[in-house]
This record gives C-alpha cells, structure tokens and sequence, in this order.
DNA sequence: GAAGAGTCTGACCATATGGTCAAGTTTTGT
DNA sequence: ACAAAACTTGACCATATGGTCAGACTCTTC
C-alpha cells in the first residue's frame, strides 16, 4: 500500500466533502444561483481548496452530475425480456421512489440541469439514456407482442414513469405544502408508491403485483389528510 | 375615452412585452442564471425601461410568477360533484396537456420557483393551492363514496397528474433526446395525453373515457389546441 | 533529515450584474 | 398652447462573485 493509497484517501476524502455539500448547494440554488463561497462554506473547506480539487465551478457541477447519471442508469436493471412485467415495473417504481426519498437533492440537482436545457448532460440523454430506452422498450414491446401485458407506448410510459416518482423528489415543498407536512415521511412516500403502481400496472393490463420482499406492508393505510399542524404560509423572500 | 385608455395602453404594451421576454428568459435560465440585460434586449427595450415598469429583477419575478397562477387554478375547473369521473379527469388531463405544450415556458417557470423551493409561492402553495387541492379532493371523494369510481388517496392522484402532464413541458428536452425528435409535435403530446388518460382511468376503475365534445372527433385527435385565449391573471405586483 | 511532490489557504483581482440617475421625449390635462 | 405628468434612455455606479497566486504545511521517499 503506501504513498499512493493514503494520498488518495486524503484528496478522495476532500473531493467527497466537496461533492457532497455541492450537491446540496447545487439542489437547493440550482447552478447559476449557487455559490462557490456557500459550497467552501458548506463543506468546511476555504475556497480556494475548492479550486484546487475541480478547477471551476463547471467542473464542479459536472462532477456533481456525473455522480448522478451512474444511479439514473441502473434502476432499470431489472426490466428484463425473462422478468415478470408485473413484477419488474413494481420494482422499478419502488427502486425509484426509494431513490426520490433517499437522494433527493440528487434527483433536484438532475431535474434543473433539464429543465435548464441540459446544456451539460444534453450528450448523456441523445446518446446513453436515448440507448438505454430504447433497449427497455424492446423489452416492454416483447412483453406486449407475447401477450404479457397491454400494448402501451413503452417510452411514453417512461416519461411519466420518471415524472411521477421524481415529483416526490423535485416537487417536494409543492407536495408538503398540499398536505401540510413539515416534512414528508416514509407514510407519504409509501402512499404515493401504492397510487401510482396502482395507475401503472391496471393501466398496463397487469394484476396488482406479487409482493417480491415477504409481506411488508399492510395493503391499507394510505394516510390522513391535514392530520399535522396547520402549517404556516407566509411567503419568505431570499433569493 | 382619450387619455386613460391611451395611456394604460402605452404601459401596458410595455409590460406585456416586458413580462414575455422575462417568461421566456426566466424559463431558459431561472431566476438566478436570468439577467435583466437578457430580458431587456428579449424584450427590444432598454434596461433601465425594466426598472422603471418593475423596480427589481424579483418584482420583475414575481409579475411574471403571478401571471401564471391564475391559469394553475383554473385548469380543475370541470371537476365538480356533479360531473362524470371519466369525463372530468380525461378533461383536466387534457386541459394540463394543452397548457404544457402551448405554454411551456410558464410551466417551467414555476417548475424552476418549485424546486428551489418555492422561495416566491411558498404562500400560494400553502394557501390557495392547499385550499384548492382540499376542495377538490373532497369532490373526488365524494365520488368515491358514491362508487362511481375505485378508492384512490385524491391528493397523491393530483401530484402525479401535474407531474405527468408538466413533464411534456418541463423535461421536454429529455423527451426530445429520448425521442430523436428535434422538436415535440401535437403527435407525441396526443401520444403522452393518450397513455395518461389510460392510465389514470383504468387506474381509477373507470372505462377509457366518454369523448364529452358532441363527437367532434373520431376517437384519435381529442386535443384543441389554445381553445380560449389564455387569459391574463392579473395581479401585477410592483413593489 | 532533507528534498520534493502533493495539498491547503488567506489575501487579492477582474469583471459582470443589478440597480440608479438626470436629462430627454411623449402624452395628458386645462 | 403650455405646463405637468408619464414614460424612455444612455451613461454611470457599488458590489458580489468566480477565479488566481504565492507561500505554508504535510506526507512520502531515499
């Protein structure tokens, strides 16, 4: 082991400091409004470090986002020609709620590089995910031809697929808001997981998925509405 | 008439083409990636013009934001105790759909406000929409008592309708790069309204949708475009 | 234990950006 | 017709921010 081994736990263990506070900066101020002292400052580090271990902020960022893409890609891992489509679509769709409660500035950090216009990772979509798609798609599309499941259009089902789990993520303040939540909960995500495998698998023709891990969760439960404090709502101004 | 309405007219030419320019630019960049020296050369005035309609960028914001939330509000305007499940809902997911593709730089806009977490809404998001979503989603329990439709938690259907449908907008470029297309045509916003609505319905136990227009339409192509002139909400702030 | 590479840091810039202002131009009121 | 109000605009600031740099500190190697 040696010189090398320990120097690289050094610089890692900085550069992961780094990326961390940068991915909450980056979701909560989206790139142009972040700053690079908030980051210093929220990773404990003097600025200046922050240049030595990513050059400039677009390093940064990309860096952020490189993280991220890895887990994007993988969560489909389980839509496969030999799966069960009710089964993998339900894994699917908990795999990326699971990743909207635990992650979610990553989920944020990725949702404004679009909404933005994906002026970095605009490669990434034509070439890798536009790739990977298509690829679930044949897959979804032989489900359909062996008369598994309905004939749906298999990317359009991604689109929303993507749109409704990431919304617990990205949308989180609009959905707190709505039902009056300080904070979301395992509850709300649970509920939120049940409508919308709900939606997909009758929507796909599908019966109401196998629970694959022995019986957690009691099929009822969902959660009540305004259960919490009335919570206050005046309109801070920061910016 | 004479004077006032000339007048009120000079101005308001000014701040229309003002609050365009600033939608547009807002909706590309955000509220922190936006200059004012963008929006006033978007808008063919000069920049101190901005300051004199608006006094500052986050005045400017907030006009721009007030714009669009009347349109959010008024979009659940069929979904009364009265109407029929099937028809309300494929209504509604019309409605959003039309707004996404006719205006997605609105919809990004407050998708942007959103996810940074709503520093400007905060309060319309606790208030009025909180209120809104509440009254609602008693409609829809009421239907649900009355078995017209299958028991879904109505809160948690409303955040993946919006996020269904504002992800045309919001994520287009992904969609696009997912695609191939160079731009989104009335096809694959027909192809994502179609996939909704079936999902939603089957997904509520309802059947595919009585087209409630005197069939006008042989049952592909249920989408008019900019059927009224989306009005204006008033609201200018100025501050 | 000294050389040297690698890592860290405070102090310092250049510039871009939101905002101002005073002097112009048009429109309105009488 | 003429003054006052409303509107427009080029030139001008103050400041915040990304980035730099020279020197200090730490660790490895011989």
């Amino acid at each position: 082991m040696g010189r090398t081994e320990v120097r690289r736990n050094r610089t890692d263990r900085a550069r992961a400091r780094i990326l961390g506070a940068a991915e909450r900066v980056f979701a909560t101020a989206g790139y142009a409004g972040a700053r690079m002292a908030e980051i210093a400052a929220a990773s404990g580090l003097p600025k200046a470090n922050l240049h030595y271990h990513f050059k400039t902020k677009e390093c940064l960022y990309r860096a952020v986002l490189d993280d991220i893409l890895g887990m994007w890609l993988a969560a489909t891992d389980q839509i496969l020609p030999d799966s069960d489509p009710s089964a993998a679509l339900a894994g699917y769709i908990r795999r990326k709620m699971v990743y909207s409660r635990t992650r979610p500035d990553a989920s944020k950090v990725f949702a404004n590089e679009i909404l933005h216009g994906a002026p970095q990772i605009g490669g990434f979509l034509g070439a890798e995910l536009r790739a990977l798609v298509a690829a679930k798609s044949a897959v979804i599309e032989g489900w359909i031809a062996r008369g598994l499941m309905a004939p749906v259009e298999p990317r359009h089902l991604f689109f929303v697929l993507w749109a409704m789990t990431q919304t617990y993520a990205d949308f989180e303040v609009q959905i707190r808001a709505v039902l009056g939540r300080r904070r979301l909960g395992a509850q709300d995500f649970q509920a939120g997981a049940m409508l919308i495998e709900r939606l997909v698998l009758l929507g796909c023709g599908l019966s109401p998925a196998p629970e694959q891990p022995p019986g957690r969760t009691p099929p009822a439960a969902p959660d009540r509405p305004g259960s919490t404090t009335p919570r206050r709502a005046s309109a801070r101004s920061r910016r």
